[in-house]
DNA sequence: AGATCGCCCTGCTTGC
DNA sequence: TGCAAGCAGGGCGATC
């Protein structure tokens, strides 16, 4: 599940083998792929020919590639499954390829959209002033941005009446985290999942900003190591990470801190790994 | 209007 | 053994 770590690897690969190259063309193989461009494939395929691409972009798990000469970027978003891969012409096709993108160059490479559940896709937008696709200006700045503001983010917090794993994953509040890094960062910073936002000190949101900061960062390192000069991405999984989790996955086995029993519990059709012990539930209030 | 729910999608795993 | 249900889950539109 790409979630910030990953996405930046993936965006880290592409400003390096595809970022100054100029799109001779696109070749949508699947329309799914494509529907958050409402012009339709053909319209999305048309529009890349002959443009050259910028330096690729990230804000939480979205990223983008400018167009030069045009006011728009192509906007990726990977969903569950999605890969960015850089392959040879020569590479069979993967089973689940949607996109193909050529260049005119003689590099003998190509960009290649991959995914299987299609949940991600591919798509083209005009930029706001700040350079961002205008569909996704309401995604908040994520936590490695320099310019993450911190004290909004817990005056944000303490406004809301809701639960901090619920605002954890709210890409309109802070972006990037998804339910892998939620459960790794609250067992870290041993705050429970439903902990009502309301009651976070300062300092509390401060450490929990801090250890979401922490796990990413150690994720992002190992993740680069898996950079496969072919691969512009790892694996669409947690790459080595899955290795260091402390939480997340880890159902029946001891806290690494505690040795208590780790828990799985329902949470919104999904699951909450977390320790009974460390992170103790919430008082319930009357 | 903010919070919450349901749907989209496929392949692997689990259980009867 | 075979089939079906369960599970993985980000984001967005609909609903309360």
């Amino acid at each position: 599940m790409p979630e910030l770590p990953e996405v930046e690897v993936v965006r880290r690969g592409l400003e390096r083998w595809v970022a100054h190259r100029t799109v001779a063309e696109a070749e949508v193989l699947h329309p799914r792929a494509v529907r958050r461009h409402v012009a339709g494939a053909d319209d999305f395929a048309h529009r890349l020919k002959g443009h050259r691409i910028g330096v690729p972009s990230r804000r939480g798990k979205y990223l983008w590639l400018p167009l030069e000469d045009t006011d728009q970027s192509i906007l990726a978003h990977l969903g569950m499954s999605g890969q960015l891969l850089v392959q040879p012409h020569t590479a069979p096709d993967e089973k689940h390829l949607r996109v193909r993108v050529r260049f005119t160059d003689a590099l003998d490479t190509e960009l290649r959209f991959v995914d299987q559940r299609t949940f991600g896709g591919l798509s083209l937008h005009d930029n706001t002033p700040d350079g961002l696709p205008d569909v996704i200006a309401h995604i908040a700045r994520d936590p490695l941005d320099e310019f993450f503001d911190d004290e909004a983010f817990h005056r944000a917090l303490r406004r809301k009446r809701s639960t901090i794993k619920r605002a954890l994953l709210d890409q309109s509040l802070i972006s990037g985290v998804g339910n892998i890094y939620a459960d790794e960062a609250l067992w870290r910073a041993r705050v429970h999942y439903e902990r009502p936002t309301a009651t976070f000190t300062r300092p509390r949101t401060l450490s929990l900003l801090g250890h979401v900061r922490d796990v990413m960062n150690s994720a992002l390192a190992v993740g680069g190591t898996s950079f496969d000069s072919l691969y512009v991405n790892v694996n669409g999984e947690s790459g080595y990470f899955d290795r260091s989790l402390d939480a997340y996955g880890r159902e029946g086995l001891p806290c690494r801190r505690c040795g208590t029993t780790i828990r799985r519990r329902p949470w919104m059709n999904r699951s909450s790994y977390y320790c009974p012990a460390c992170q103790r539930p919430p008082r319930i209030t009357p």
